[in-house]
DNA sequence: GTATTTATTTAGTGAACAATACAAAAATGT
DNA sequence: ACATTTTTGTATTGTTCACTAAATAAATAC
């Protein structure tokens, strides 16, 4: 079962992983009908057979730049719910969402935002699945302040769900906005006034 | 300079105003380069010719469309800005474009947010656009919360044009939220809370 | 009636799109 | 040495892209 076997075939000549980061930058960029296959084939330095060889097809690539995403660049989620309190909670999210999207490495923006929000019908199928990823994310978000209300993190009354979904909407904006060209500190005010709306709606003071 | 004489060649057989209508909503849903010129005609019910003869081309027909919106869907500014208070414009402008993403006649979302937001990188032009018009309309919040500063209607020390910003993303996050399926009633909420942040940012109360 | 103007229809243009067929090349297994 | 496996490069598939040339049709101008 194990893999560590030499492979047997002539081996491939790029390095797959720094293909796979240069793809998703171009799709993070673009969008995912922004950029065709022969250009992303050419970005990588390679021949487009070999992109289908090594990652199927562009759908397929897009799903691994986005995996690839959510391990590297996007990995703001489960570090910020493992945190003690419902306020560090959103913080984190918050403040990580303002590093992703200003990331002077990377694109502006965000790959879950900006990646597939429309498309043409044929890739409908995709924008829904971008949508469904977002929601989950909302979803973990509204689990962790429910538990902060079982915990007394949270008063009894507060409105888990609701809440996720402000700290959604305000982690979609601040993407856009850093798509505009707005600025670093310009984001972190933002973060700070959502904060200080979210400690009023939770009523933690 | 009157324009009422009749018209000296072979009359137009569709209605003009309703054919750019529906090249609205088709970039509204799908963005510029997610519908086709031949989509586009056919669903107007003319042929390609009869397009590029009354509109230009794709991309003045998406800026005709833009327009319309403006003038129809999107007249949201020009009547908020004229209210009395800083808070009843801000009140105004998330309400308005909670109205707007939600119309049950008219695409989710907003055509300023997905019209354009990413492209391939021949289209940048166009997204730099839907940008500029995005802080154009920051720009004109910035200017009537300044002036609420000058009218005592908000304190000295309050910070105009974060004010605005701070709007904006809320703006931006609720079309992305709105894209992504969230319901009128949870927006609202969404509105409710930013106005709730707002009066506390502004230092209202 | 004839000329002029504009819209419509049909049928295309070359370029770019996602995806492949095929054969040569480069590795391993026996 | 030779068969097997996989990648590579070249060339190409059929389709869709934005856009248009050319002929016909329907109105007004005089």
């Amino acid at each position: 079962m194990s893999e560590i076997s030499k492979t047997k075939g002539r081996p491939r000549k790029f390095d797959k992983e720094n293909a796979l980061k240069i793809a998703l930058h171009l799709f993070w960029r673009h969008g995912f009908e922004g950029v065709s296959v022969a250009n992303l084939a050419s970005s990588m330095g390679i021949n487009v057979p070999s992109l289908y060889a090594a990652f199927g097809n562009k759908e397929q690539l897009f799903f691994k730049s986005v995996e690839l995403y959510g391990k590297t660049n996007a990995n703001i989620y489960a570090p910020a719910l493992a945190l003690d309190t419902a306020y560090e909670v959103a913080q984190a999210i918050l403040l990580g969402e303002v590093d992703l999207v200003t990331n002077p490495e990377a694109p502006d923006g965000c790959l879950m935002v900006q990646g597939a929000l429309v498309t043409s019908p044929e890739s409908q199928e995709l924008s829904d699945m971008m949508s469904k990823l977002r929601l989950t994310a909302e979803g973990w978000m509204a689990d962790r302040f429910e538990k902060a209300i079982e915990d007394g993190d949270l008063p009894k009354n507060a409105d888990a769900k609701a809440l996720a979904c402000f700290i959604m909407t305000v982690n979609s904006g601040i993407a856009v906005q850093a798509k505009t060209g707005v600025k670093r500190h310009e984001l972190l005010k933002i973060v700070d006034y959502s904060l200080l709306a979210f400690r009023k709606i939770a009523m933690l003071d």
